[in-house]
DNA sequence: TTAAAACTGTGACCTATGTCATAATTTTGG
DNA sequence: CCAAAATTATGACATAGGTCACAGTTTTAA
């Protein structure tokens, strides 16, 4: 399914709701519910979703598209936490504990999201408590990139990290191909120095290294073909 | 209460089952259930209670002590990813989602736990829900400081990174007194550096200086008084 | 209590990577 | 499609902090 073929105006956000994989354990007639429940909303790329400190009183589902979380710190610079893609979800942590937003969210392309008020998703969770366990889940993966990239953040120099965005990158958002794995990337070379913590120059340095040894090529400035994945 | 009024083979268990927040909401008669499911073990300093790979199939949750979670690089480094104590518990990613260890984790002293069964806890969390609620919390909480790590590591030079863990430990494992906030330190400098993601003599450096400005006093290497909190 | 083991402090040195400046390239939006 | 805006590449340079070596100190455990 391609992302043009769920016009949720046109079918009612069902399939928005059957996408997302907290909701994957529930029936249809379970969905129906859950889709009368959704706002919808689209975001242009750049646009604020969230700001950081503020209150939020929904659950905000990723439909289509791709955001950063990030925070900014005093000094100005910016630490990209998550980037959240198709299905992903976040607020959560807003909704159950009662605090204010703890990063930023913006847009990197235009965003389709399903929003659900608090209420309605407490409501959700006390009658289905799978859904439960099915953010308990994606909490423990969340925490499983969390504690790889601290591990990364700890240990590794910068080539090291390069080479590991861009096989995490290759892994979500890579298609194979004859010519190797061409990877959309996410992130501007900037956005890439601000999720593993170097550099923008570093970044730039260490991926033209890889080209020269053949590894990867760069099509442009937001596109890469991985020709030998083993390398990185 | 000190850590040795609760001698859990008399009480049978009905403290630690008490202490233990994700068993909070339950009644006397439930925690009474629940305290017949423990299984009870002692750690010395130095000794691993998981080795990251292992199988697991109980959850432990900490009755008095301190544990480092942590992984080995295979440079050799060593990255620590937690620190847990009293009522901290961990394993329950092993259990839920059916994976074999992620981090090995070692006793930092003598250290009590309590395992429960990864059946009989399956079965605890189907009856008591809020137990659920009380782990969603509890991985909140443990995202917030792997954002904070992430943040702090992918932004922060090492003098505010020692900063930040003098600060977290103080929160965490300081008492007030008249000269300042007498702190036990959980790690050793190269624990801390392991912990921080720099190199165990810039930390001895970096706590030279804060001693020199009149900021920390160290006692030995397990101790210090923080005369200046607001400076950190 | 004491010897051995573990940990810490410190100077010297080095290098990876940050910063700055500028030119070149790519992307965007009207 | 084009001009303006944004992004990237790259050289020169500076430096924070890593590494090494070793002496001194603290902690441990028998």
């Amino acid at each position: 399914m391609n992302n043009h073929s769920c016009n949720c105006e046109r079918c009612q956000h069902k399939i928005c709701a059957k996408r997302v994989p907290i909701f994957s354990t529930l029936n249809a007639e379970e969905i129906n519910r859950v889709v009368n429940l959704i706002i919808r909303k689209r975001y242009s790329r750049g646009e604020m979703i969230i700001l950081e400190g503020s209150h939020l009183d929904s659950l905000i589902i990723i439909n289509s598209g791709k955001v950063k979380a990030f925070r900014n710190t005093f000094e100005g610079k910016e630490q990209i936490i998550y980037i959240f893609s198709q299905g992903d979800f976040f607020g959560e942590k807003n909704l159950l504990i009662n605090q204010n937003a703890q990063y930023n969210v913006e847009a990197l392309e235009v965003t389709h999201v399903c929003t659900i008020k608090k209420d309605d998703f407490k409501k959700l969770l006390r009658e289905y408590p799978e859904i439960g366990l099915k953010i308990i889940e994606e909490l423990c993966s969340r925490l499983e990139r969390l504690e790889n990239a601290v591990e990364s953040m700890g240990t590794k120099n910068a080539e090291e990290r390069v080479n590991e965005v861009l096989l995490e990158f290759a892994r979500k958002y890579g298609k194979e191909s004859q010519n190797g794995i061409i990877v959309e990337l996410p992130l501007s070379r900037e956005g890439i120095a601000n999720y593993i913590g170097v550099a923008r120059e570093t970044v730039s340095r260490k991926m033209n290294l890889l080209q020269e040894e053949g590894i990867i090529e760069m099509v442009g400035n937001k596109k890469v073909i991985i020709r030998n994945i083993d390398a990185l």
